[in-house]
DNA sequence: ATGAAAGCGCTAACAC
DNA sequence: GTGTTAGCGCTTTCAT
C-alpha cells in the first residue's frame, strides 16, 4: 500500500494539513516545519494521491486537447508544444484523436472536458454552435478558429499570403493559380483573403480552383487542371497538396520552377526534403500549442474559474515566407528551358531532344 | 452545482448504490429499474465523477503513452493507433513526449504511472534497469524494445530487412551499403541481424557506415560516405535517413535508381511522396499502438492488478517490403545511363554531354 | 503557524 | 435485487 499522508505527518510529527500544506501553500508554514515535512516525504517515498486531491478541489490537474488527425503532421506539432508546455505548469495532456469527425468533435470534448480543467480544440469540423455549447461548460481554447467570445490561437495566414503573392509578382509572375482546402474552413478563407488583398494590390490575376481534399492527391488532382491555364505559379493549400502537385508536374514533365513555380502552406518537416525544396508559408505549430496552453492556464488561474468570462484575448501568431527551391522567375515567352529528363515522358521536353 | 448520485437516485426512487450499479455492472439490476435510474440519470445530465470513482476503486480509466519525439513522424502514429483502441475500450490517454531525455523517459513514466493504470512506454534511450524499475512499480508494455519479463510490441524488423535484401539481390545487385542508426537501440540490432542474415544467405557483400543520426542530415551525411564505395545499393536506418540520401544523391548527380538504388524503412506518409517515390519497409505503427494497448488491457483486466506477472506475451508484428521507384537493377558495367539533367551539376553526366 | 473535524462523490462489503 | 454503512486520501474552514 502507497504511504499516504498521515504515514508522512505521524512521521514528521506533524498533522496531516500540515504535511497537506507542505505541497499546496508551502509559503504557509514556517522554513523548518516544511524542510522537516518534506524530508519525511521524501524519505517515505510519499507522492499526493491525485484522485484525493481532485475530489477535494475539484481541479483535475489534466489540460485536454484534442485533434481532428494525428496522421496529419500539422498536428502532432501543435500537440507537441501543448503537452511541452503544461508539463512545465504541472498539467498532464490528455490526447483525443476525433478522426475528422465532426459530431466526435465535440461529443469528445465534451467527455475530455469532465477529466480536465479545460481542453484546447483544433476542430475545423464541428459547427460554430456546438462549440459555443461547449464553451459554455468548459474553458476552452480554439486553435486556427475564430468564435466570437471564444479564447483563440489564430495564425497570421493572411498575412503568409500577402508575403507568398508579393515573393511571386517580385519574381515576374503576373498570372497565378490557387488550389483551394476545405471551403468553409477558417484557415482556408483566411487565405483567400490574404490572396485576394496581395492579388489586386500587386494587379494580377488569380485563377482559383477546388476544394480539393487537403492532402497529396488533392495536390494531385490540383496540378492536373492548373496545367494548361497558362499560370506560371500555383499556391497550394498546404504542404501536403503541394507536393502532390509537385509530384504530378514531375511525372507530367513540367519543370519546377523552371515552367512553373509552386508555393505550399504549413512548413511541415518534408517541405525542406523534397527535390526541389518546397517555398512555403511556415506556420507556427509547436508556438500554437504553447500559446493555446498559455490561454487557457490564464483563463483557469484568472479570479473566476466559471464558464463564460470577460472578453477572451485572441492571439496571433505569425506566418512566414520561407522560400526555397520552387520558386523562380516564370519562363520567359520566347526561351524555352526544360528540366532535363526525370521519368520517361519528360524526355520528350529536354532540349537535347 | 453538478448533478450527483444522490440526486438521481431520489428521482429514480432507489438507493445511490443502486445508480452506482446501473453504470458499472448493469447487469445486476433488474431491467426496469437500470431503464429507470438511466431514464433520471438522462434527465438530470448526471455523469459519474471520475475523480470520486478513482479515489473509491483505485482504477484512474487512464493509460499513458510516453513518446520520445512527436516531431518524429515515427511516433504520431503509434499514439494515434493506441488512442484510438483505448477509447474503444473507455481508457483515456495521457500523452507525455520526453523530448529524447533518457532519464525524462524514465522520470515521466513515473509521472504518468500515478495517473494511469498502465503505461506504453516507447523509450529508446532510456536504460533497461531504468525500465525493470518502472515495471516493477506499474504495469508498462514496451514498444519496440524486448526486456526479459516485460510485455512488449515488437515489429519484426529482420524479416522486413532480409525481404529488402532478397529484393535487391533478385534485381541483381550484389553489393551494398547499410546506413546504420543509433547503434545500441534495438531497432538497429535487429535490423543488423536480419541484414546479416540476407546478406550470407545470398553470398552478397556489405558496407557498414555509420551510426548516424535517425533523420534527414544523417542521410545527407550517408549518403556522401557511400559515393565511392562503388555499391550499387543502398539500405538506409529509415525513412528519414532515406529522404536524405535521396536529396544528397540527387544533388550530387547520382541517378537512383539507376545508377544506385535506395531502400528505407517505416514507410512513413512522405516515403510515397518522393521523386521517386520511395521503396522501403512498412512499420505497422498504428497497429503497434493498438497492439500496446490491447497488451495493456487484457494486464489490466487479467486475475490481478499487482505489479509483476507471469510470462507478459510478447506480440511480433509483420513487417513488409513496399517496393517502389527507389529500386532498379544495377547499372551495367558497360553501359552508361545518366539521370537527365536535375540542378546544374547533374549535366555534367546526362547522355546528351 | 498548526491542528481537528467535516466533507468532496462514489463504490464495495455486507446485510436484508 | 436493492439498501445501509463505511470508507477511498486529500483539502479546507474554523479554531487555537
Amino acid at each position: 500500500m502507497r504511504t499516504k499522508i498521515h504515514d508522512v505527518a505521524r512521521s514528521a510529527r506533524v498533522s496531516p494539513t500540515t504535511v497537506s500544506r507542505a505541497f499546496v501553500r508551502p509559503a504557509l508554514l514556517r522554513a523548518d516545519t516544511l524542510e522537516r515535512v518534506l524530508a519525511a516525504a521524501k524519505a517515505l517515498d510519499y507522492h499526493p494521491n491525485r484522485a484525493a486531491s481532485s475530489l477535494s478541489t475539484g481541479k483535475t490537474g489534466n489540460i485536454g486537447i484534442v485533434v481532428p488527425d494525428l496522421s496529419n503532421p500539422f498536428y502532432p506539432a501543435i500537440v507537441r508544444g501543448a503537452q511541452l508546455r503544461a508539463h512545465q505548469a504541472g498539467y498532464a495532456v490528455l490526447l483525443v484523436d476525433s478522426d475528422e469527425d465532426p459530431d466526435a468533435e465535440s461529443s469528445l470534448t465534451h467527455t475530455l472536458a469532465k477529466q480536465a480543467d479545460g481542453v484546447i480544440v483544433c476542430a475545423p469540423f464541428a459547427s460554430d454552435s456546438q462549440l459555443r455549447r461547449l464553451a459554455q461548460k468548459t474553458a476552452i481554447v480554439l486553435v486556427n478558429r475564430r468564435l466570437g467570445g471564444v479564447a483563440a490561437v489564430l495564425m497570421d495566414v493572411a498575412h503568409g499570403m500577402r508575403q507568398a503573392v508579393s515573393h511571386l509578382h517580385a519574381l515576374g509572375h503576373r498570372r497565378c493559380a490557387y488550389l483551394g482546402g476545405p471551403r468553409a474552413s477558417w484557415s482556408n478563407r483566411e487565405r483567400l483573403r490574404g490572396l485576394h488583398a496581395g492579388i489586386r494590390a500587386k494587379g494580377m490575376t488569380l485563377l482559383e480552383f477546388g476544394p480539393f481534399e487537403p492532402k497529396f492527391d488533392g495536390g494531385l488532382e490540383g496540378a492536373e487542371r492548373v496545367i494548361g491555364s497558362g499560370v506560371t505559379a500555383v499556391i497550394a493549400y498546404n504542404d501536403l497538396m503541394a507536393l502532390g502537385v509537385l509530384s504530378h508536374f514531375a511525372s507530367s514533365g513540367v519543370c519546377v520552377p523552371r515552367e512553373i513555380s509552386v508555393v505550399g502552406f504549413d512548413d511541415l518537416l518534408f517541405a525542406s526534403m523534397s527535390a526541389p525544396p518546397l517555398t512555403t508559408v511556415s506556420m507556427p505549430m509547436e508556438a500554437a500549442g504553447r500559446a493555446a496552453v498559455e490561454l487557457l492556464l490564464a483563463r483557469l488561474t484568472g479570479d473566476d474559474g466559471g464558464a463564460v468570462n470577460a472578453t477572451p484575448s485572441d492571439l496571433e501568431l505569425a506566418t512566414q515566407l520561407i522560400a526555397r527551391g520552387t520558386t523562380a522567375p516564370p519562363p520567359a515567352i520566347s526561351s524555352f528551358a526544360g528540366c532535363g529528363a526525370r521519368e520517361g515522358a519528360a524526355i520528350s521536353r529536354t532540349p537535347a531532344e
